[in-house]
DNA sequence: GGGACTCGATACTGGGTTTC
DNA sequence: GAAACCCAGTATCGAGTCCC
């Protein structure tokens, strides 16, 4: 055995250290098992055993310990884990950085998680890239909570825009937009005169965005947590719905202002701010490491951002009411 | 409780590469 | 060119889990 006498970290160097071994690291901190892990790196399970049992000797950790049917991290296999990836990120970036990107003639697909906010931000990506960028095809995503961190991870998506607030620290994230709430509705079918009071936006009957399984929806819910109970009729999975049913039902819609002041004409629907006091979290870009040292998808978040600043210096409807 | 199944670890082997 | 070494493969075992 080559390594005999070699049990722990003081006893190696780079020049003995199989940066290989990196990569089977972060391949078990992704998947949490030797066997998947294997299968991710397109090698047999023994090979991959081999990689732990080395790193273990290398690294004098368990590094991952069985837990049922889990390989759980040690606590140092967590504390090396977000530099192993951050190294392994930046390597690749080195080795693809002779491939500068040029989105004018670049061939590439990316694909970009969104909670909800894709008709913000995606139809003025589109048309910029129909100009600038022909070859770029963009794959939308729907990504929720803490999806987004695993679908970074594990590649499937690039970056991703969201709208809650709570962002792992191991990710990179910048704000994008502020967004206050709004209630569009018909007003040939609600009888309400200009800007709804309280009164009457309580006692209305409401469509909602539910993503999920509630009817309420993130907006709902925390329009629910500030007190006020609304009778809430439909929950629907998308904007466009909303809208569709606001246009042609006597109910309000309520999303955020950004979303409203731009579609809700579309519909011949009027658009109030929405009379409760509820603070919407901000639209949000987040991506990882490999987002970060990326060129393409340094392009593609310098795109966003400044189409969210575009969105931004058009001035809110709603907030010059 | 016991059999079936899954999954990780280990022993051994063979092919390819490196070193002398 | 032969020996040493490295790496990943197969075969097999054991531990844990699931399900009847």
């Amino acid at each position: 055995m080559g390594m005999a006498g070699m049990t722990s970290i003081d006893h190696f160097n780079l020049r003995s250290f199989d940066l290989n071994l990196m990569i089977a690291f972060d391949a078990m901190m992704k998947e949490r098992s030797v066997t998947k892990a294997a299968a991710k790196l397109r090698i047999q399970q023994p090979a991959m055993s081999h990689n732990l049992s080395t790193l273990r000797m290398l690294l004098d950790d368990e590094l991952f310990i069985r837990i049922g049917n889990v390989m759980q991290p040690t606590a140092k296999a967590e504390a090396i884990a977000v530099s192993v990836a951050d190294i392994l990120d930046r390597a690749q970036s080195v080795i693809q950085a002779k491939d500068c990107f040029n989105p004018a003639c670049a061939e590439r697909e990316f694909k970009v998680g969104f909670t909800c906010e894709e008709l913000l931000l995606l139809p003025d990506l589109v048309a910029r890239m129909a100009v600038s960028a022909p070859g770029i095809r963009i794959r939308a995503v729907r990504v929720f909570g803490d999806d987004v961190g695993r679908a970074l991870d594990q590649g499937d998506i690039d970056l991703s825009v969201v709208c809650f607030p709570l962002v792992p620290a191991r990710y990179r994230h910048q704000k994008l937009l502020n967004q206050t709430l709004a209630c569009v509705y018909n007003p040939d079918l609600l009888a309400v005169s200009g800007a709804p009071s309280r009164t009457e936006y309580l006692a209305a009957r409401h469509v909602f965005i539910a993503l999920q399984d509630d009817i309420r929806g993130c907006v709902g819910t925390l329009i629910r947590e500030a007190g006020f109970d609304l009778d809430i009729v439909v929950g629907v999975p998308d904007y466009m719905a909303a809208l569709e049913i606001a246009a042609v039902s006597p109910m309000i819609a309520t999303m955020p202002d950004l979303i409203a002041s731009r579609y809700a004409s579309r519909f011949g629907l009027a658009v109030h701010p929405a009379p409760v006091p509820i603070d919407l979290p901000s639209v949000s870009m987040v991506w990882s490491a490999r987002g970060e040292s990326d060129p393409a998808i340094q392009w593609l978040r310098a795109e966003i951002t400044d189409i969210a600043a575009g969105i931004t210096s058009e001035g809110r409807l709603l907030a010059a009411e």
